[in-house]
DNA sequence: TCTGGGGTCCTAGGACCC
DNA sequence: TCTGGGGTCCTAGGACCC
């Protein structure tokens, strides 16, 4: 049986420790990063019952004393570095999960580094000294049991779970640990009477199934038995890019969607455009008052990833979202995400045309493939508009592998 | 309790094609 | 003309995670 190598870190309530670090003064109080609502609190303040996602005024009535701390984000994401670094220095084969956690493969690394609990304890050594912060770790042969265990060792602290010892750690837990079981689940398996882990290993498989779904029922089936054969890797590329804003107290306006969704279009567009990247599905989300939200989806015949594509047909599905719901009711929340993204290599092109631009997009990992997609766009474009409304390309934007500006830079000629 | 912002995955129904 | 089964894609909604 393979050992037990496979470690989960995760910092420590991170963005609130983070500020507790910076500043002295913070230290053993309870504090909160956020302002509507709780991203982050410190042990300190968990012990008053204040958690993650909970909205401000509840925090501070549970926890007079809470001190609120504005997020600083760009920092965060450069400790964040600084301590996936120190992981690296132990095993490269490193798989980040979210800013604050990561899974870390240490199979190779015995002979250099001692057993995963030596190196467990060592990066917990030397994030503590070097960054400053706590994080807890924990050691399993699969990715779900290590990061149960990390769970267990929170705050501060080391679990090695040793493979011949799974089911009896992990049995006694509570249903919550597991990855999938939130709120509504947990809720219909405590109607069942079920709410450790090894009574939910008693529940027929099909049964559960029938409960929760197919796909989920299944997963959670397997898990309570400690089957998990995902593998760390190192390779994570997002499906989709999103972006959303809450109106607060702004006034729901037409004139003001207009702009928020502007803001996020641009947002999203940018983002895409930086990591070479397109997509051809494009989601709004409209939340209302009383906090129910509809969707609109389209999906386009080509990736896009301007800004101006985006909000074209944002807007557009944005209307249709808003007329679904009864009228007159007031707008709390936009959020545009887009999806269907091709792998990195996609090209976009904006074409000056009589009467304004056009934005294309073209997305493969050969240049031919690139080649011929916007040779067929422009084609559809001469073809709605006339030969002379095309003029010069302006502008290339992204690199695919293998990039070569000579053969757009004629194709942009020719056209 | 009255709620941010970034994501993932699943389900179910319908259209369309072979 | 009326019928079957399977696959793929799209859309909308929901649960969940950090």
């Amino acid at each position: 049986m393979a050992g037990a190598d496979i470690l989960h870190v995760d910092l420590d309530a991170f963005y609130a420790s983070i500020e507790q670090l910076r500043e002295p003064r913070l230290r053993g109080r309870p504090i909160a990063v956020g302002g509507g609502v709780v991203l982050a609190a410190s042990y300190e303040a968990r012990a008053f019952g204040v958690q993650a996602g909970m909205p401000g005024r509840l925090a501070r009535e549970l926890c007079p004393g809470l001190v609120f701390v504005r997020g600083s984000f760009d920092r965060y994401g450069l400790i964040s570095k600084q301590v996936f670094a120190i992981c690296e220095d132990f095993s490269p084969l490193i798989e980040q999960v979210s800013i604050d956690e990561a899974f870390i493969d240490v199979s190779g690394a015995h002979g250099l580094f001692g057993s995963a609990a030596d190196i467990a304890a060592a990066i917990r050594s030397r994030v503590r000294i070097e960054v400053g912060l706590p994080i807890s770790a924990g050691v399993a042969r699969t990715k779900f049991l290590a990061k149960v265990a990390s769970q267990v060792a929170k705050p501060d602290g080391l679990v090695v779970v040793e493979p011949d010892r799974e089911l009896e750690f992990l049995h006694p837990l509570s249903v919550r640990l597991l990855w999938g079981v939130g709120r509504v689940t947990a809720a219909k398996l405590a109607s069942m009477g079920v709410h450790t882990v090894g009574e939910l290993a008693g529940v027929d498989p099909r049964f559960l199934e029938r409960m929760v779904g197919r796909a989920a029922g299944a997963q959670l089936s397997r898990l309570t038995w400690n089957i998990d054969r995902r593998a760390v890797t190192r390779e994570r590329t997002a499906g989709s890019v999103g972006a959303q804003s809450a109106f607060g107290s702004m006034q729901d306006t037409r004139d003001a969607r207009g702009r928020v969704l502007l803001m996020l279009a641009s947002r999203i567009g940018s983002r895409l455009r930086k990591s070479s990247r397109a997509g051809r599905t494009i989601t709004v989300r409209v939340r209302f008052e009383d906090f129910s939200a509809v969707t609109r989806s389209a999906t386009l015949a080509a990736p896009v990833a301007s800004d101006a594509a985006i909000l074209q047909v944002a807007e557009g599905l944005a209307d249709r979202a808003v007329s679904a719901a009864a009228a007159g009711r007031r707008v709390n929340l936009l959020g545009i995400a887009v999806s269907k993204l091709t792998g990195r290599g996609a090209l976009q092109l904006e074409l000056p045309l009589g009467w304004g631009r056009v934005d294309m997009t073209a997305s493969g990992s050969a240049e031919a493939e690139l080649q011929a997609q916007l040779e067929e766009a422009l084609d559809a474009v001469r073809i709605r508009y006339g030969k002379s409304a095309v003029g010069p390309m302006s502008l290339l934007l992204g690199r695919p592998a293998g990039y070569a500006p000579d053969a757009f830079r004629e194709l942009a000629e020719k056209s």
